[in-house]
DNA sequence: AGAATTTGTTAATCTAGTTGAACATTATTT
DNA sequence: AAATAATGTTCAACTAGATTAACAAATTCT
């Protein structure tokens, strides 16, 4: 059953009994998207997290000039939501978009605040997992701020590896903040 | 007595008894630091989370050149770590120095994780607030991708008239990523 | 297989923001 | 009140990275 890779998943940061489990699976809806679909749109309000049981996603947004920016990559076990929309239920600044076809496992904001309320433990999980999610971001803001394009994507490569390989360089560029064809020199430097 | 602002806070999120309210207090302790005082050194593992009962810090890196970037400013209500080094108790990224004489509240790492056990609605206290801190990053990723300097600038003093007021402009100018000396041309171009 | 679209490279020119140095203005200290 | 340190401005030279455009190479579609 594809949700086996979500309740292991819970399990490494918090204990579940058998009716908890089944209480959660009543609240969970999986949902496969094709490439190309949107998880989340921008300007729509993002309904649920979204667990990856399989595929690929990028966060972006566009900005003023009409260019895009990509500010994560998710694959399998990660989660993904616009989660100013989310918790705000209000107007996303990002899109979601899937880079492979993709199977997810949903949380409704409805069905969360109810489960947060049954199993008070997940709300030690998703502080974790929130916790985490700010810490990585801090961290790369730190990057982005002291070091040269060039640093960042050797960084990039060594904390993403698998990335890499499945998503195109121009995706890889704007992750990192720069051009494709800036980053398309920084390689060709690299490997000579 | 000073504690108040924190429990106000605290209240405005969860609600507590007042057992819990004694248990808690007998966790925090509350410090004062002098100005140019560090309540978080690079290098130290960050031993508490500190609530700003009044004052002002600054949290910052410095880079391998020896420049200083400034990631966050804390006033009065706001909270202040390096969450990675608390969280991990491994040493810090940041420093955390305070501006002006200052007086915070502080839960050290064992005590929270007490205080989680006993009162499980800390957890979701603190999830809220993470979850706060992790969109107000997101919302700073998108605008210092999309947006130039000057309109950087703009929201800034929209967004935190208070604190333009409190420090000094080259703190304002490593916070935005650029030099004093760009801020000053982006400052006289507006005046004009 | 061939056409069309998507993805990646190279190179010339351009620009937002940096660097450094000299000077002006406040605060702080003695 | 003078002296020192901290903060802010101006300007000229410089650089990291953007932009545009032309061309390869790889995928996808028919």
């Amino acid at each position: 059953m594809p949700l086996e890779a979500l309740f292991t998943h819970l399990k490494l940061h918090i204990d579940l009994s058998n009716e908890e489990i089944i209480l959660i699976k009543g609240h969970i809806s999986t949902r496969n998207y094709l490439k190309n679909q949107f998880i989340v749109q921008h300007g729509d309000i993002c309904k649920h997290e979204s667990f990856i049981i399989s595929g690929c996603a990028k966060t972006f947004f566009i900005d003023p000039k009409g260019d895009e920016h990509v500010v994560m990559f998710a694959v399998e076990n990660w989660w993904t939501a616009d989660l100013g929309s989310f918790i705000a239920q209000e107007p996303a600044d990002y899109n979601v978009q899937c880079l492979e076809n993709t199977t997810v496992a949903q949380f409704s904001y409805e069905s969360l605040e109810f489960l947060y309320k049954e199993i008070p433990q997940l709300e030690r999980f998703f502080r974790i997992i929130i916790q985490r999610a700010f810490v990585a971001s801090q961290k790369r803001i730190v990057r982005n701020l002291s070091l040269p394009a060039k640093n960042r994507y050797l960084i990039f490569q060594k904390q993403y590896p698998s990335i890499e390989q499945r998503v195109p360089q121009y995706l890889i560029a704007s992750y990192l903040g720069i051009t494709k064809q800036f980053l398309s020199k920084i390689r060709s430097e690299l490997s000579t």
